[in-house]
DNA sequence: CATGACAGTACCCTTTTGTGTACTACCTAC
DNA sequence: GTAGGTAGTACACAAAAGGGTACTGTCATG
């Protein structure tokens, strides 16, 4: 019986697009992308909303991952003509999908690394 | 009735380790970790055995990866007093742990990534 | 008229990631 | 003796990611 692993999408193996763990870490690794998605998953937001919310981004960084994000489908971005200018930042519906997989990085995050640095703290 | 996203471990906001989802990716991020981690779920393998099955991926950065998830507890080396010298790399308790999150990162890029290139491919 | 919010852009810099080649030292098979 | 497998290390280098500061132009506030 073989492993379960060598009978579909096998990851590495001379193309690098066969592994779906790489290709999914290729859209939302990084610094910031995964949490500014799990952001925008509480509904859409504005460019100096999500500044706020992620603190210690610079407006550099913020606009690179949001241009990225938008390139590869996952958000969308939305300009008002008004004065003073407003865009909004939403999921796609493909970024919606990706909502089961932010909670679970999020879920383990929180169990393994946040609350090991707690104890380590208390210990 | 507040947002979700904001009664708990907020995301962003000066500390960087608040949020789960960037102590997550700060660990499996990169070219190679979830790559190496997946395939690590199948069972316990060796130096060049991964090397093998990861295919573009030079001795120098599969080191480097492996002492890295090593470091944070992820993955444990072993290494047996032969001749000639047989390294086995394996998860950890806390690397088992990460499971339901590799495979979700496998089944949404299988899903969502490999699954349009082959469309477009085909279209 | 000065300040600040808005949504960015431009430029320069450092750090990290990744590539390429060569090398170690021991053993086995041919 | 030569080639190949084992698990790496060492060095130089290019590319990508990330960071800091300053600046734009329009509008509203004071």
């Amino acid at each position: 019986m073989p492993n379960p692993h060598t009978d579909s999408s096998a990851c590495g193996l001379s193309d690098p697009r066969q592994c779906g763990v790489e290709a999914t870490l290729d859209l939302i690794g990084g610094k910031w992308k995964g949490v500014i998605l799990y952001h925008l998953l509480g509904g859409r937001l504005r460019f100096n909303a999500l500044s706020r919310r992620l603190g210690a981004i610079t407006q550099r960084m913020l606009t690179k991952q949001l241009r990225e994000l938008e390139q590869v489908g996952l958000i969308v971005r939305t300009v008002y003509a008004e004065v003073p200018p407003r865009v909004e930042y939403s999921l796609s519906a493909r970024g919606q999908s990706l909502k089961p997989v932010i909670l679970a990085l999020k879920a383990w995050g929180d169990e393994n690394v946040l609350a090991a640095e707690a104890m380590q703290a208390a210990g």
